[in-house]
DNA sequence: GTCTATACTCAGATAGAC
DNA sequence: GTCTATCTGAGTATAGAC
């Protein structure tokens, strides 16, 4: 049917324009990556790229949704430390997309933000799977027992959210390195 | 003499227009608050305040900058662990300014960026007298000597910092207390 | 030295034609 | 589904008044 096609069409199209703006993002710095210049770059109007995202921030908002999306579908089945760190190591790779997510988590601090109720989702989709991890790593001997599994979530998320920052700043920060040194301080005595 | 007069007025101008940035940006956020808004809560126009401050991000670099000194002064003499605590506990009494952090240190991972040096030079000021009193704590045994006062400095800091990152979404958090029981995890066993 | 008025450029967003 | 045209408001450079 004709509604398949233009839906498939509009699908590649959203794609298309996810990846031009991250690109542009990576390049130019989320200030400087006027909708107009994304549009540019994935060819087609201003105007045009609206009518896919409304705003200049919901499109970012996708960008950030579709690299969660990828590291959950890719990390399937592994071990909560290995994806952790891994996905730690791959944003070494990808400066552009941890800028943009630096960006818009302190933007998303006004409830009024498009971004603010994807973040409070995001840590509680990621609050279920790891709080289980965490005990399963304190009943396995890996994790010390006198701290509370919501403290070491906590406390790991703001330390890799935190080294990101200053990471973004200077490159020859190991992230990985520092977050592993953590987990091993973590261990039981 | 005439200029001691003119000058001084001009500090104290300077300060009244970083009281009203600071109140405007509390109240309505990065993005909207605007030079002209803010020259209003100031009482001089848009021009006026630029003369003071070369750019809206110049502005609010200073912002940070006389946050940081008063800081340092106020903390004057008292240990790194209580100075570092107290400043994260009155950090939570000032959203306001924890998001114009947030936002300016995700900017200013432009190398271009007018905050780029800025914070540069600030995680360097705090790096000499973090590492003697990690350094001192160690020898004391309050951390354990098995890790690196780098590591500790580096992860205390961003964990401080991705703390503050969950906190401007959910107020719930207390920073503090998360960074006491990380403080007791890292003393030796 | 302090400050205003004006104006320029560019941004994000919307309306409506095709 | 995509465009052109246009609106509103941003940052800020300039010229010059006091």
């Amino acid at each position: 049917m004709a509604r398949r096609g233009a839906y498939a069409k509009g699908v590649a199209k959203r794609e298309e324009i996810l990846e031009a703006a991250l690109g542009v993002v990576a390049d130019r710095g989320y200030g400087k990556a006027s909708v107009r210049e994304i549009a540019d770059a994935a060819g087609l109007s201003a105007a045009g790229l609206l009518h896919y995202f409304g705003s200049k921030e919901e499109l970012f908002v996708a960008i950030l949704a579709a690299r969660d999306a990828r590291d959950t579908r890719e990390h399937e089945g592994q071990s909560f430390t290995e994806t952790f760190l891994d996905v730690v190591r791959h944003n070494a790779a990808v400066p552009g997309l941890v800028r943009l997510y630096a960006r818009l988590a302190a933007d998303a601090a006004d409830p009024e933000h498009p971004a603010h109720d994807f973040f409070l989702a995001r840590t509680a989709a990621l609050e279920g799977p790891a709080r289980e991890a965490v005990v399963a790593a304190q009943e396995a001997g890996d994790i010390r027992a006198d701290v509370s599994p919501e403290w070491v979530m906590r406390v790991l998320h703001a330390t890799a959210d935190g080294l990101q920052s200053a990471w973004m700043l200077d490159h020859s920060i190991d992230m990985a390195a520092d977050l592993e040194e953590l987990l091993r301080v973590l261990r039981p005595a």
